[in-house]
DNA sequence: ACAGCAATCTGGACTTTGTCTAATATCCGG
DNA sequence: CCGGATATTAGACAAAGTCCAGATTGCTGT
């Protein structure tokens, strides 16, 4: 699949979200490149021709494409929160040295033995990172 | 076990830490209540009856205690990090709505299928975060 | 075309978490 | 007690994120 801004108008309606030009910009942002991207990225990304897109409104709309399930949260870096464009289930590794982040399919990875919930709890997601750095 | 203050400076000193009273006090409001306490809830606690350990002092110490492995970090809340006294290896379980973090043994938890690492780099822990809501 | 209206966007003030620094205080061996 | 190393401090600073009141945008009905 190969994300233009085009696209993106679709995307963003499919989701129930009215596509605008500045929502359009950060949706290209984070699905033409299918990274994890912090805020202040995507704030850069998007200004990087002409300033057109306030951080308002970047903290705002990436907000809005959480509460709508376009983007998931990542938080793995105690500094700030990566948005990943990648909602389907995985895990990842991060580099802490580097700050690089990858995903690990959740396909073929097992977890077992986890107790069960508190009553009257139920389960929002499970994040397994996995934390790495080079070989001393 | 319990934690007493008089224990702290043992454990301090087994840990390659010079014990004096601000690490005291820090080291007690962590290994006293055995919880996952934020710099601010540390500093705090430490400070109930009369000011008496300084901000840089608190994060200071929470950054040594880190280092020379007397307590772990756990990173679930995009606004701050919490410490944890428990270094044995295990997981958490994080109530979105309320931010209660609990810990889960990993004697039963099982993770396979994960890919190798990358060449040249090594884990340095695996965090597996449950996030649980109430039942709508 | 144009007035009215809701939704969106904006600059900038503000808050929170955490870092840094230069001065001071404490500790300890000789 | 002296001198140096170690630890603590207040407060300035930085970065991430939130908030708000005013301006823009894009309709809809006339
Ligand atoms: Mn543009
Ligand atoms: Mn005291
Ligand atoms: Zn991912
Ligand atoms: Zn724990």
């Amino acid at each position: 699949m190969h994300y233009t801004r085009d696209n993106m108008a679709g995307l963003l309606r499919s989701h129930d979200i009215n596509p605008t030009h500045q929502r359009i910009e950060i949706a290209h942002a984070l699905f033409s490149r299918q990274e994890h991207l912090s805020a202040d990225q995507v704030m850069a990304i998007v200004n990087t021709r002409h300033s057109e897109t306030s951080k308002a409104t970047v903290y705002n709309t990436l907000k809005l494409f959480l509460e709508k399930g376009l983007v998931r949260e990542v938080i793995v870096d105690p500094s700030k929160v990566f948005f990943d464009p990648n909602t389907s289930p995985h895990h990842h590794i991060y580099e802490v040295d580097t700050g690089k982040l990858s995903d690990i399919d959740a396909e073929h990875v097992q977890i077992s033995g986890l107790p069960p919930l508190p009553t009257g709890m139920v389960t929002e997601g499970i994040d397994l990172i996995v934390r790495v750095r080079r070989a001393s």
